[in-house]
DNA sequence: CGGTCGATTAAT
DNA sequence: TTAATCGACCGC
């Protein structure tokens, strides 16, 4: 594949990454296998200490070792007991943060026909792709797991909203609009909301030129 | 050492 | 609206 994103790219501000990986594709080649590939449309940044529903917010944990490690690495956990959540480690070391990969979009492959399989979640994407934990701490540059830089296709727009089932965090966490979207794409996540919140998305889209005015 | 609870999904 | 399904985590 071309170049993968650098470890730079993700040992940046979370709520800057996450928002840069919306049209880049995540590559997945398996033992034996060929390589499966979509387009993110859809994440959620989870951020340090003080965000609640952030998974590390209280210290580090046996199960959070990757999450707590250096930006650049596949953070792969299980969640209700059935599916795989695929993140993306940033900022760090030592500081919780990630990207929550939500809802992929097929894509042509050159090589094959693309992967069918609806991806617009992120249990079914994972599935999908083939992602299980012993992808965990998987090296985002060298490893099995990789993210090719993307774009975003003319007209289309960043959204945000809230994250998804995040209210047992509290009030103050799941206000926080760290959900970021490629607005009216037919490949998010289903049965979830997908307002934008206008505010926030404006707020987005600066945080976007500034990166790439400090585009590497 | 046991009770509780999910960054979800699919079926009722 | 709820079952599935199980490991991590917390509290006793």
């Amino acid at each position: 594949m071309p170049r993968p994103l650098s470890h730079r790219f993700f040992r940046r501000h979370t709520l800057q990454v996450a928002p840069d990986l919306l049209g880049c594709e995540v590559w997945v080649r398996r033992p034996g296998e060929r390589v499966r590939r979509g387009r993110i449309v859809e994440v959620e940044a989870y951020r340090g200490f003080d965000d609640r529903a952030c998974h590390g917010w209280r210290g580090e944990t046996p199960r959070l070792r990757t999450f707590f490690g250096p930006g650049g690495h596949a953070f792969v956990y299980i969640t209700y007991g059935i599916h795989a959540m695929l993140n993306f480690v940033t900022e760090g070391p030592d500081y919780p943060s990630g990207v929550l990969i939500r809802a992929l979009e097929s894509i042509p492959a050159a090589d094959g026909p693309p992967l069918e399989a609806d991806m617009r979640g992120p249990g079914l994407l994972t599935r999908a792709m083939g992602i299980t934990r012993g992808l965990d701490g998987s090296d985002l540059r060298s490893g099995p797991v990789r993210a090719r830089p993307g774009g975003l296709r003319p007209g289309e727009r960043i959204a945000t909203s809230t994250r998804v089932g995040v209210e047992y965090a509290g009030r103050e966490a799941a206000a926080l609009p760290w959900r970021f979207f490629i607005a009216g794409n037919p490949s998010l996540s289903r049965g979830r909301p997908t307002n934008p919140d206008r505010a926030a998305e404006f707020l987005a889209q600066r945080i976007r030129r500034r990166t790439e005015a400090n585009h590497d």
